[in-house]
DNA sequence: AGTGTAAGTGTTTTT
DNA sequence: CACTTACACT
């Protein structure tokens, strides 16, 4: 036995892990299930003969053989039934599912009928567009005088996208048949707040006994969407999450029915009921679920470990017939959102919804150094539920072992990540670099330091453009204009006015929807002695109402807006310039319905990041970056700092046997984002309102000097393990 | 409707 | 400590 870096007894490991046996036991036992259905290129005769028959029989445009190692040649290959790979870190994910694509398309798939699901839009266009340069670059003049053959333009009728523009599409396409008005607003989480605070206020529940304060809306947003995510009843998700506020539970059940029904009366959508519904349609609606059905015969989906149990009814419910092919790929090692209601269950019961499903596994390993490898292994092996996997790589250069230092404190853990880049700076771009954080917070320093020394950076995350207060008021003016029903959107506009409060905002939006929506309300003496903005509204809403385009919508809600934003606020000339972008953005789109879906659901995140220097346009910049918004990206060096237990793991995940489990794989995904140097950082200590931490990560600590070079603070050594590492 | 004060809260984040 | 929010009061 090795002897781990830092003695692991004093770590106080997760209570509950003798009570979730059962529930472990019966996961282990769906993997093994279906690790016994595991194909496997090395030990699968028909390999060779596969190959074969790619290369001349079939006469294919791509060598898929030659260009894709044999793993990932099966997993692009076998098209029917249901098959679950598992994609480890940097093993060509993206690249598998493109020539996937290609392939079904080469062999006669109708493109309509192929349905690609994923995390984020970006990803769905990536693996299209690389696609179509697949299709594309292969086609001689000959091919393109018969035009039967797959075409690159074929990829445009492939249905790709996140589960929310999927579902959207759907409710708005097939809103006929399932009896539903395809004119609704979404609501975003901040809305959807507001919806509950306002329902809250106007239905005046009877008092509840004072000695618990009843929750804030956000907690109530939050206890509402989990409860649905994770399919518990309020009830018991309050007992069990938050014991605190029991006395309540009567009312929030009731809240949360009333909240659903006003969103339903108004045509508005929150992020879960854009899911939700569709299952429930294709649940109840047999019409609807046989035309879906019928028509996807080919789904992708990929991210699996990191869906929700709607996300998985609704794939289950569209591939309930054993003819429809479905592959689903992910990585149980990198499932991190279970926090917003990923079940990471569903990848790895898979082989229990369906037992005829294959099995594939991409474990070679196109990104990382053999010793950055050496290194994420060890720390799998640390994950205690998964499918088997080992990375490996072909390359025969060891590279460097990743480097644990401890510092004295976090000015001079960032000192020494300036330090590293300075350094190394002759070899690299800036952009060959990047931080990584367990929280945005954490990465304060380092920019502190980065702005000194003159590194530039860009900090990835943070405060959303679309959730900036002045771009949400102006956002829903464009949304009554849509949908007037909108009474949250009428809501935030009413009260930006002195002398309109929330009783006559609720009464002046019922009068505008009892008058057919008509705005004319606004003017009558009743409602226009409260404000004299009510009639300069009425009339930016009818000249914006008759606008001919997006852009000038905006423009029309500016020139009544910006003048009160200036009363507002103090910033207005910094938040003017977010308008700017809002119109740049509105010119892309020719319809209202475009414009607010696309801003709902594929919100821009990156127009407003912070950046050292604004004026320098230059794109070689470091990348300050959250663990999470890492996922799925790569840089030849990276660094994870506060490594402090506490930090890394997170103090509030420490008590659960799971959620220690998340901060583990959380780490495996910041230190797998490493291609040839991975540092790893810690201060002594850290101390805040939330505590104070001094000892380096058990992540850090349960490893052996084998895989990591240990740089010690005083601190440091004072903590070396002792001989008997084993902690339970 | 608006204001002042006391009290609670405090990860990660995409849709 | 810093910030938001609920609630009571005017």
């Amino acid at each position: 036995m090795t002897t781990t870096i830092f003695d692991t007894q004093s770590y106080n490991y997760p209570q509950n892990f003798a009570e979730i046996q059962p529930k472990l036991t019966r996961l282990k036992k769906a993997i093994k299930k279906l690790e016994a259905n595991l194909i496997d290129a090395d030990n699968d005769a028909n390999i060779e003969l596969l190959k074969q028959r790619l290369g001349g029989e079939l006469g294919l445009k791509v060598d898929y053989a030659s260009e894709l190692n044999p793993d990932q040649l099966l997993a692009a290959t076998t098209i029917e039934g249901k098959v679950l790979v598992i994609a480890g870190a940097g093993s060509g994910k993206t690249k598998t599912l493109t020539y996937r694509t290609s392939y079904l398309l080469e062999n006669g798939v109708t493109p309509k009928s192929i349905l690609l699901l994923t995390f984020t839009r970006k990803a769905a266009n990536e693996i299209k567009s690389r696609a179509k340069v697949l299709l594309a670059d292969t086609l001689s003049d000959d091919d393109l005088a018969k035009d039967t053959l797959p075409t690159s333009k074929m990829l445009n009728d492939v249905t790709s996208g996140t589960f929310h523009s999927f579902c959207n599409m759907l409710l708005r396409q097939y809103s006929g048949l399932l009896g539903i008005n395809p004119r609704f607003t979404i609501l975003d989480t901040g809305d959807s707040e507001d919806a509950i605070d306002l329902i809250h206020k106007e239905k005046k529940y009877p008092a509840q006994a004072k000695s618990q304060a009843f929750p804030r809306k956000k907690t109530l947003q939050n206890i509402i969407s989990t409860s649905r995510n994770r399919r518990i009843h309020i009830r018991d998700l309050i007992e069990s999450n938050y014991p605190d506020i029991a006395v309540h539970i009567p009312i929030i059940e009731q809240l949360a029915i009333d909240f659903h029904e006003y969103k339903r009366a108004n045509h508005l959508y929150d992020f879960d009921d854009i899911i939700s519904q569709v299952v429930r349609h294709l649940k109840t609606n047999d019409i609807f679920r046989q035309m879906l059905q019928n028509q996807y015969r080919y789904i992708m989906v990929d991210e699996y470990q990191d869906t929700n149990i709607p996300q998985k009814q609704l794939i289950d419910l569209i591939c309930e017939p054993k003819s429809v092919s479905l592959m689903v790929v992910g990585d149980d090692n990198q499932s991190i959102y279970a926090f917003r209601g990923a079940n990471y269950e569903n990848i790895l019961l898979f082989g229990e919804t369906y037992p005829e499903a294959k099995l594939i596994k991409l474990e070679q390993n196109y990104r990382s150094t053999p010793a950055v490898l050496n290194y994420i292994n060890a720390l799998s092996a640390h994950i205690t539920l998964g499918y088997q996997k080992q990375l490996y790589s072909s390359v025969s250069i060891e590279g460097c072992k990743p480097v644990f230092s401890h510092l004295n404190d976090e000015t001079r853990e960032a000192k020494y990540i300036a330090d590293k880049i300075i350094e190394l700076k002759p070899d690299h771009d800036y952009s060959d670099f990047a931080v990584l954080c367990r929280t945005s917070f954490q990465s304060n320093y380092v920019q502190l330091e980065f702005m000194e020394r003159s590194i530039p950076f860009i900090v990835v995350g943070g405060i959303k453009f679309i959730e900036r207060r002045h771009i949400k008021d102006v956002l829903a003016f464009v949304k009554i204009l849509y949908n007037p029903n909108d009474t949250i959107a009428w809501h935030r506009i009413l009260t930006l006015f002195q002398g309109v409060g929330a009783v006559t905002a609720t009464r002046l939006t019922q009068a505008i929807n009892d008058d057919n929506n008509s705005f004319e309300p606004l003017l009558t003496p009743k409602f226009a002695k409260k404000s004299e903005q009510l009639e300069p509204l009425y009339h930016t809403l009818t000249k914006a109402s008759q606008a001919e385009s997006v852009e000038s919508i905006i423009e029309h809600v500016l020139e009544f807006y910006v003048p009160i934003l200036k009363t507002l606020e103090e910033n207005w000339r910094e938040r003017n310039e977010d308008f700017r972008v809002l119109k740049n953005l509105a010119t892309e789109y020719s319809s209202l319905d475009n414009f607010l879906e696309n801003l709902a659901l594929d919100p821009p995140n990156d127009s407003v990041a912070t950046t050292s220097q604004p004026a320098q346009d230059d794109k070689d910049k470091v990348t300050i970056s959250t663990i999470h918004s890492a996922k799925g990206l790569e840089w030849p060096v990276v660094f994870v700092n506060s490594l402090v237990d506490g930090i890394t793991p997170h103090h509030r995940s420490l008590a659960d046997f799971e959620e220690l489990e998340e901060e583990r794989k959380l780490f495996y995904v910041a230190c797998s984002r490493a291609k040839t140097r991975l540092y790893l950082t810690a201060p002594d200590y850290f101390a805040s309102y939330s505590g104070y931490f001094d000892k380096p990560s058990r992540f850090i600590a349960e490893l052996s000097a084998d895989e990591v070079e240990v740089k010690r603070s005083r601190k440091s050594l004072e903590m070396l393990a002792s001989d008997d590492p084993v902690w339970w």
